[in-house]
DNA sequence: ACGAAAAACGAACGTTCGTGCTATTATTTC
DNA sequence: GAAATAATAGCACGAACGTTCGTTTTTCGT
């Protein structure tokens, strides 16, 4: 009288995949408020109820830990900021995607700490090693992404021909940042309306006129 | 034979408060490379040749040598960024002028590991505490003198009436937040000239035909 | 030059850090 | 269900953490 009802992919995972997931997801959590190289293994060890040994031995350093928590929140964050913008047919509406999708990322606390590269970016942005490298690696990407959007909504001949792609996305981007700034730091509750009101300008600023219109939300 | 030459003021100054400054002065720029809780007081120990306990009698706790480092990057920005670009005259050449001074301040290396305060924000953004509270104190008054920058710019004809002073602050600090990122994380050399481009752009976009000329260095 | 006050030191405290081991459970596989 | 394998726990380690305390050295006002 075994598995009758069908087992989701997550549940037919082997018991130390599911228990790394879990603590991946609280580690993610715990760097996005405290810094990666606060999260450390005993205090993981306390929030999952588990001995440090026994959370330690699924990475066999802390160097490791590290990465898997890069690579953790990076899928986290394609899962809700990249993958339903990339839904959006391409053009401005898929720009305008990954700006609301970002500053929703950040509103909604999909980490508890704000976004985990804003924090780990500044964190590792004068250090060495691989830590700094797969961070720096997934921020290039992100910024790629960003700008392959912009050049998608020029070739939609939705933005004006001579707006230079990887400027704007990287203009795009330091409003984000700075939204996330105010939001966090300053605990300025307005801060993310107006970005995502500034972004809009900013789009319409270098928009033609068959641009489709840009809604903000709410 | 002593005391024949004039001494200068930081010479005159009590031995403890010598040492103490000397110790802030290496504590900041530990900080903006390792971040603030990363400043242990034995690795500071170390770095200044002198004992634990010995470092440790100035402040009397953690919590106090960081409220220290705080204060004294605080002092070290004013003195790069804000005291120069005051004594330009009201209008857009000051506002430029802190546009200028703060890349140059990042440019030019003033910290070891980059802005502190841009690393401080981060790492603290989602903390509470006295330390956070600093951090975001000294942010508000920076947003506050750059919004009154540009309200001077205002005033003085060299904006247009309508531009939104706060917004406009908060945009110009945003993408400095922004080179900093690209100039320290992804190590793009042009990220601060770009950036200095990028706001220059800005200012003329929102300028009057009285704005004077906005002189790029070099 | 001397005595008081300030500054620096050395050693030790209890914790926590990351990281090894070895033993003991759970979970798979046949 | 037994054998093989994987996961977790327990314990110990050396180092570094922030902090305290008593002692020694240095500085400074007189």
């Amino acid at each position: 009288m075994a598995t009758a009802r069908p087992i989701t992919a997550k549940e037919s995972l082997p018991k130390g995949a599911r228990t790394r997931e879990s603590i991946l997801r609280v580690a993610v959590d715990l760097a996005s408020v405290e810094g990666l190289e606060g999260v450390t293994i005993g205090r993981l060890a306390d929030e999952l109820k588990m001995s440090k040994s026994g959370l330690f031995a699924h990475f066999g350093s802390k160097e490791e830990l590290q990465l898997a928590t890069v690579a953790a929140a990076r899928e986290i964050f394609t899962e809700h900021v990249i993958r339903p913008a990339l839904a959006e047919p391409a053009g401005a509406p898929r720009l305008w995607s990954l700006c609301l999708h970002w500053v929703q990322y950040v509103e909604g606390k999909v980490f508890k700490g704000g976004c985990f590269f804003a924090a780990a970016s500044f964190e590792f942005d004068s250090r060495k090693g691989v830590v700094r490298d797969a961070i720096a690696t997934a921020m290039q990407e992100w910024l790629g992404i960003l700008t392959r959007a912009v050049d998608g909504a020029k070739k939609a001949g939705h933005l004006k021909a001579n707006v230079n792609a990887e400027q704007f996305a990287f203009e795009i981007y330091s409003l984000a940042i700075g939204g996330h700034w105010g939001f966090q730091l300053l605990e300025d509750n307005k801060a993310l309306d107006r970005v995502r009101a500034m972004m809009r300008d900013r789009i319409k600023a270098l928009a033609t006129p068959k641009c489709p219109p840009l809604k903000l939300p709410r």
